[in-house]
DNA sequence: ATAGGTATACTTTTT
DNA sequence: GTATACCTAT
């Protein structure tokens, strides 16, 4: 392959950024620009053309399928054997593993993720003799998280804690204890990979220089979203040869809240006086509809530098609005528009649908699962948090790393084997007394004298199966099917919550697939896979290929297209969310959420909200996102929802609109020249799916406030619900808000367990 | 020690 | 609607 071969089908600025010889570089690449494909080719340009090892190279990207992806495109051109591919964490953890001395750890320490930080900080704070009601381990995670991102020793925090309260005070206390049991633990946790990394390029500068000298090319993508810390780290990697390459939109920042600072890419080319700009604003993706909506929008944030995106394609269709009742109603309407589409011949994988929380899946899920339309949740409940899995892995973690007492206390008693708070109070106490790990403590022949009961026979039980499982051999997979055939624990998570209908036999063989696949790629044995499954997300874990439609937030769509897009809950509160209103600059970063969620389509939008939605417990009206006000309106196809008059349940559906926040909302409100209804007389094959037929809504709760244990209902009686169909109530349990009904439903035989105030039942005849 | 029930909090986004 | 922590009975 010739050298000119890398620059064909690139423009001019797309070429100019792949010949960039030396020194400093910054693209500033809006969306749809081909930013990937630039940099892909300017690093395959670096190798055969400039002679550059792959080994001296290193790319930063944001997601680890980004960097394969990466790596995978870089290979159709070049070898690239050696070469740094990789996220900023799973950077710093690859460094970290090479040359852990400096930060205090050993080779095999372990990542621990949030849920077992949020459990030792419980622990921490109860050994403080605290109330872990009153001093929040979830409050305290969020404060040192904070610290951390801020390089602030648990010293510096309680100097600076004291100017703020007894919770900073306290939680400053427990950060100290929390340091070092992840120190004496071998463990690090988020923050600290990045702040040790670059504290391990600090103790370089001054000596090997193993790290400061190795690379002479440095790529960052997205660089919008690097912190502080990242920025430091970039800056140290790339000072020897200042030959740093970073790429991003302003517009598209959105993780100031994770610490990232607009900032680093704003001031690029004052950092680097010298540094050569390259502006992309060719769009390839989006029709110009999009584009122009897109740009509208944005144009509203102040602290933005100006930025053009051109396209050449058509305009395409009018971006598409719905409004819903409730959510439900919002989700149909949605779900038929995608219906429609996969109908007229675009490919399920081709559509998405965004929204700004996670908890909006929910009744998304329910109306793609009623039209039958294949679908997948990126992110939410996570694969990795599910217990299966963390139990699995948290074995797999103690055997890599015995200190682990995290890891060894979740497994312990999993499945139960008789070692309970008593037995466990027990042990602690000893191995907190000699600052030694669980595992060493329960070894020795003075604590297991001493403890008495059934969870003697369980601590041996435990130690016996311990060691088989490190005598097995150190795949990756065989190392778990050892652990799960050892501890029996199959049998004890199938088991587990029959009611549920979770298949947790299902994820165990889907992380035995996942360990089998590791195995079949890399070499790292137990403790490389664990380290990549510590680092993965699920948008890494996404399945391109399959022919469904994808779920997600609008974070994890960062870097994605899609021919189709549907963006729901477009309301004040939602999205923009309502946490953001504090600062202004809070709202400009929701509305590049926004500007990032419209610049992922290719060729149609559909935007949708709707005047009423459960919100923490209670449902209440809701008005549209000031963002659909900021929309051209010429690029708005007119689409108001049909009056539910005449259906029954919503007979108050008209005072809707006219009450709380909607009727009041600007120019929003004044289109509201009905359309009529549409949906069902378009759609009457998606309406004849065997399925429910329209919608039903329960008993009338408009009024908002749920009546408590106002039910007459009891066990025996026949009800309806406008989901699960028709059904008889098997119990009820719980009191006031909390109260619970069981139904076992027709259709599927199987029980639920529903809210008693939401649940929309109708007593039946 | 454990199972089952009950109360409570959580819903912003994630490496 | 779900996860978790605490309480109580066995």
């Amino acid at each position: 392959m010739s050298v000119s071969g890398l620059l064909s089908e690139l423009n001019l600025s797309q070429q100019q950024a792949v010949e960039h010889a030396d020194g400093p570089l910054l693209i500033l690449a809006g969306a749809g620009t081909g930013k990937t494909r630039t940099i892909t080719r300017r690093v395959a340009h670096l190798v055969r053309a400039r002679d550059v090892m792959p080994g001296r190279i290193l790319a930063i990207t944001f997601t680890n399928k980004a960097a394969g992806e990466m790596r995978n495109r870089i290979a159709t051109w070049v070898p690239h054997t050696g070469m740094w591919v990789g996220t900023f964490h799973a950077t710093c953890a690859r460094m970290l593993r090479m040359q852990p001395e400096p930060v205090g750890r050993t080779r095999d320490f372990t990542i621990i993720d949030i849920d077992d930080r949020r459990k030792l900080l419980r622990q921490l704070i109860k050994d403080q003799g605290w109330d872990p009601q009153v001093f929040r381990p979830r409050k305290f995670e969020s404060l040192i998280s904070g610290w951390k991102q801020r390089r602030l020793v648990p010293a510096s925090a309680q100097e600076q804690a004291s100017m703020y309260g007894m919770e900073e005070e306290r939680c400053a206390i427990v950060y100290g204890k929390y340091e070092s049991a992840m120190a004496r633990q071998d463990c690090l946790d988020f923050d600290d990979l990045l702040w040790k990394g670059l504290q391990l390029l600090e103790a370089d500068e001054n000596g090997t220089r193993m790290w400061v000298d190795r690379f002479e090319h440095v790529v960052v993508d997205e660089y919008q979203d690097t912190n502080e810390i990242q920025y430091e780290m970039v800056k140290k990697l790339s000072k020897a040869t200042r030959n740093l390459a970073v790429c991003g939109d302003p517009d598209q920042s959105i993780y100031r809240w994770r610490g990232a600072d607009i900032e680093n890419i704003l001031r690029f080319d004052k950092d680097y006086p010298d540094a050569t700009v390259v502006r992309l604003e060719q769009n390839y993706r989006s029709v110009g509809n999009i584009l122009k909506a897109a740009q509208h929008v944005i144009a509203n944030n102040t602290s933005r530098k100006e930025k053009d995106l051109i396209t050449n394609r058509e305009d395409g269709p009018l971006l598409g609005l719905t409004d819903g009742h409730d959510e439900e109603h919002e989700a149909n309407q949605v779900s038929m528009k995608v219906a429609e589409w996969i109908r007229n011949g675009t490919t399920a994988k081709e559509v998405a649908v965004f929204y700004r929380t996670n908890s909006c899946s929910r009744s998304l899920e329910a109306a793609f699962t009623r039209l039958q339309i294949p679908y997948q949740i990126i992110g939410g409940l996570s694969f990795f948090e599910r217990r299966e899995i963390k139990d699995l892995v948290a074995y797999a973690r103690l055997v890599v790393n015995p200190r682990d007492d995290v890891a060894c206390q979740r497994v312990i008693n999993v499945p139960p084997r008789g070692i309970g708070a008593t037995t466990m109070d027990r042990i602690r106490a000893y191995s907190n007394e000699h600052e030694e790990p669980i595992l060493t403590s329960i070894q020795r022949d003075e604590v297991r004298g001493s403890i008495r009961g059934p969870g003697k026979k369980g601590v041996l039980k435990f130690l016996s199966l311990y060691e088989k499982i490190r005598e097995s051999t150190n795949k990756a997979e065989i190392a778990l099917r050892t652990i799960i055939e050892r501890s029996g624990y199959r049998h004890f998570a199938e088991a587990l919550d029959t009611t549920e209908d979770v298949d947790r036999g299902e994820n165990i063989d889907e992380l035995l697939a996942f360990a089998s696949e590791y195995d079949s790629r890399e070499d790292g044995g137990l403790r490389g896979f664990l380290e990549e499954i510590s680092l993965l997300t699920d948008v890494d874990r996404w399945k391109e290929g399959a022919e469904r439609v994808s779920l997600m937030t609008v974070h994890a769509a960062k870097g994605l297209e899609f021919d189709r897009v549907a963006v729901v809950g477009l309301e004040e509160g939602l999205f923009p969310h309502a946490r953001s209103f504090e600062e202004p600059e809070g709202l400009e970063e929701e509305r590049r959420l926004f500007y990032v969620a419209l610049t992922r389509a290719r060729e149609e939008l559909l935007l949708s909200h709707c005047r009423m939605r459960f919100r923490t417990g209670a449902p209440g009206p809701t008005s549209p996102s000031r963002f659909l006000d900021e929309l051209p309106e010429e690029l708005i196809e007119e689409r108001l929802s049909p009056r539910r008059a005449g259906h029954g349940g919503f007979s108050g559906s008209g005072s809707f609109g006219d009450r709380g926040g909607y009727g009041g909302q600007g120019g929003y409100g004044g289109r509201s020249d009905s359309t009529g209804i549409r949906r069902s007389a378009d759609n009457p094959s998606y309406t004849s799916t065997g399925m429910e037929s329209g919608f039903e809504f329960g008993p009338s709760e408009e009024s908002g406030e749920p009546e408590p244990e106002e039910t007459d209902l009891e066990a025996g009686d026949l009800v309806v619900h406008p989901v699960f169909g028709e059904g008889t109530v098997s119990r009820l349990q719980g009191h006031g808000t909390n109260a619970r009904i069981v139904v076992e439903f027709d259709r599927t035989g199987e029980e639920r367990t529903l809210l008693l105030s939401y649940s929309m039942l109708e007593r039946l005849g």
